[in-house]
RNA sequence: GCACAGGUGGGUGAGUGGUUAAAGCCAACAGACUGUAAAUCUGUCCCUCUCAGGAGGUACGGAGGUUCGAAUCCUCCCCUGUGCA
């Protein structure tokens, strides 16, 4: 299999089309806001007619008012892998051509979830994260990160204080496993996860130059304000309510501040930008660390980089 | 032309005689990330050395001055905003 990856903007999209177009390949989708229904402008999710000539997955797949989690991504990411495969081998014994699974996408977590997978912890608790949340906020984040200490040092230890999202979930692991596997976070990470098996995977990440990367997203965040990013914003929002996760993410959230009167069009969109740009920056640090990329420096738009990259899946697959 | 307000580091914006290389925020850069991840968090951020504790240099529109000491006070000049002409 192949996997796309690189920053927002980085033209992933493009990259896994013209893969897919030349190897009879399928498109799993690893961006977590595109797995949501209706979310179509501010995601940049690939259009109905390359949706119609190449068969794409995990698109469309959530409702916008449910929720989403790298766990249960990787879990249908895999059961779709298998399915491809299955397919590649009924087409193999008549003789078609092969069937390559593309994963493409930037959501860093939900990849590595899908590769190399998650420890065997417990789900989330939203009961137990609302109470912890609230003592956090009554008495600081060091209150939180004290408990954690108490119940695993060693993953407070890794943890910083100020970082109560992930302090709440090391304690959750800690407090919802421990009647069953008396383990805390940091043991049950020690059992290992359970990767991915039965693929060679080429790995190509698309890596432009800053400078262009930015201003490609400037353009693009442009774009879709134009293109009606704030009607389809605001149809969500009288459908699903303000609280629906997914329109707290890139674009849309600045959306929702123009329409509730707290910025002026201009600024909304100065603020989209800015947030775009920030998080292809840590998006860019996260997959640096990522093992055996092969790096492509341009977008994936432009056919040189194309080339090279059916090139590299060529050698290696 | 007169009156008032103001000119601070990449931006914004505190500071109004000494503990101020100058708060906070933002940007930028670097980093972390094992079920909210398009989330959340951390570090660096004037220059040059460094035995990494520090050492030196330059800096608050410009030029002078007062003072042991000035971003902070005084004088003149330049620029910006607002009001009156």
């Amino acid at each position: 299999m192949v996997v796309v990856l690189g920053p927002t903007a980085s033209g992933k999209t493009a990259l896994a089309l013209a893969i897919a177009r030349r190897f009879g390949g399928e498109i799993v989708n690893c961006d977590s806001v595109a797995m949501y229904r209706e979310f179509d402008i501010g995601t940049a999710k690939p259009s109905a007619a390359e949706r119609a000539e190449i068969p794409h997955h995990l698109l469309d797949c959530v409702d916008p008012g449910a929720d989403v989690s790298a766990g249960e991504y990787a879990r249908q990411a895999r059961l779709i892998l298998g399915e491809i495969i299955l397919r590649e081998n009924l087409l193999h014994e008549s003789g078609q051509r092969r069937r390559l699974p593309i994963v493409s996408g930037g959501t860093g977590l939900y990849l590595r979830a899908l590769l190399d997978g998650l420890f065997p912890g417990p789900q989330r608790s939203e009961e137990l994260r609302d109470r912890l949340r609230g003592r956090a906020e009554k008495n600081g984040p060091e209150h939180l990160h004290r408990i954690l200490r108490r119940l695993d040092s060693s993953a407070a230890s890794r943890i910083h204080a100020n970082d109560v999202p992930k302090v709440i979930r090391a304690i959750e692991v800690c407090l919802v496993s421990r009647p069953t596997s008396r383990q805390n976070m940091t043991e049950l990470w020690q059992q290992g996860r359970e990767s991915l098996q039965g693929f060679r995977i080429l790995r190509l990440g698309l890596n432009p130059e800053r400078e262009v990367l930015y201003a490609r997203i400037n353009q693009r965040a442009a774009k879709m304000f134009n293109e009606g990013l704030i009607a389809e914003t605001e149809k969500l929002l009288t459908k699903y309510g303000a609280q629906a996760r997914p329109l707290a993410s890139l674009g849309y959230k600045q959306a929702v501040q123009f329409l509730r009167g707290e910025l002026d069009r201009e600024s909304a969109l100065a603020a989209a930008q800015q947030a775009h740009r920030n998080y292809a920056k840590r998006q860019i640090t996260w997959f640096r660390r990522e093992p055996d990329v092969h790096w492509l420096a341009g977008l994936g738009d432009d056919s040189a980089i194309q080339a090279e990259g059916i090139a590299a899946v060529e050698r290696e697959i």
